[in-house]
DNA sequence: ACCTGAACACCGTTCAAGT
DNA sequence: ACCTGAACACCGTTCAAGT
């Protein structure tokens, strides 16, 4: 007889569920529409993935890493309030390019350690040490919590449609970059 | 003949929703569920409410108009400082108090004008006045949006369980609002 | 005037049957 | 070894029929 040959693959499932979010929202990366997508039926989707839930989980570690990806270049960079200046745009940028994936980082889900915890953390660690370089070890955990905190927090009011009274929002996010530098150079030389 | 009394009411279907939201998320709030709380079948909910998108907008609106009463006794206090770190301290307060009531309110609703806004641009306005103290009238906005922008994403990194790293939590929140009133002053002192 | 059961179109998931 | 249709339990929503 002949056993039937694989007609898709994991990436290319995955990669049709990461087109349905951006097009339609969660929602709409249902297993019918991403196995239609790939052009099959969706019970044949449960030969690579658990279920739907595997499945979100694996768009987000994609997007996670693809996040690491567009960030790392960054924290090369000599200056640490130009590498943090640097890193903050393009996190910020790659939010606006891919608004569902990045929305779907912060998304409650599962509370299980997921695999992207260790892109995650490689994230971080670029990043404590650029904060160590402007406010000392002691409260480098901090200045990162700040900086990240006020990024993620600023581009997911933005793709909610949150500020809606108006002025530069472009501005906005530079000015509120600068100024945490700031605050952050004064708490660094206090000590 | 004896036409049927109501049985229930939309206070106490919206009560119910909360409820069903923060005990099993937003994926627990079924138009069936909430109809068993409030002991009802889930086609009589469609007398009071047009649906399930229409009910998640009534939740959502409920939990503004309570986050708007719970922050502003602190727009209240003299020193603008002061004012910033106890709305900081309420908001924050909310989001631990009502975890699932507040990540409804960032997810993405319906981008229709909904009547929250209403409530959100009170709260604006008052922050508006506390950052103009502060900063000036011409960097008032820029400054509301870097607080709320932090305020938020630390929450909501928070609730996401996204600090892994250790150190205390609580300081780091404290350490971040009192660093960005220190870079504000610095910003508004140079003009 | 409100409530209900029945029905419809959808969903995720399972599984026996095909090749 | 992978794919499929059929089936199951669940949704949201509609609507005629009850009181």
């Amino acid at each position: 007889v002949s056993p039937a040959r694989a007609r898709t693959s994991t990436e290319a499932i995955v990669a049709a569920g990461r087109a349905l979010l951006e097009t339609g929202g969660l929602d709409a990366v249902t297993m019918q529409a991403v196995a239609a997508a790939v052009g099959v039926r969706a019970p044949s989707l449960y030969k690579r993935l658990a279920g739907r839930p595997a499945l979100i989980r694996a768009i987000a570690d994609d997007v996670a890493t693809e996040l690491g990806g567009a960030t790392a270049p960054a924290l090369e960079l000599e200056d640490p309030r130009d590498a943090i200046r640097a890193l903050a745009d393009h996190y910020r940028a790659f939010a606006h390019r891919s608004p569902g994936a990045y929305q779907l980082l912060f998304s409650k889900l599962l509370p299980e350690a997921n695999p992207s915890v260790e892109a995650n953390a490689a994230a971080a660690r670029g990043l404590l040490q650029l904060t160590e370089r402007l406010v000392g070890r002691e409260r480098s955990l901090e200045a990162a919590r700040l900086l990240t905190a006020f990024a993620h927090g600023f581009v997911s009011m933005e793709l909610a449609g949150a500020f809606r009274l108006g002025g530069d929002v472009d501005e906005a996010y530079r000015f509120g970059i600068d100024a945490i530098i700031e605050g952050l150079s004064v708490s660094g030389s206090q000590r």
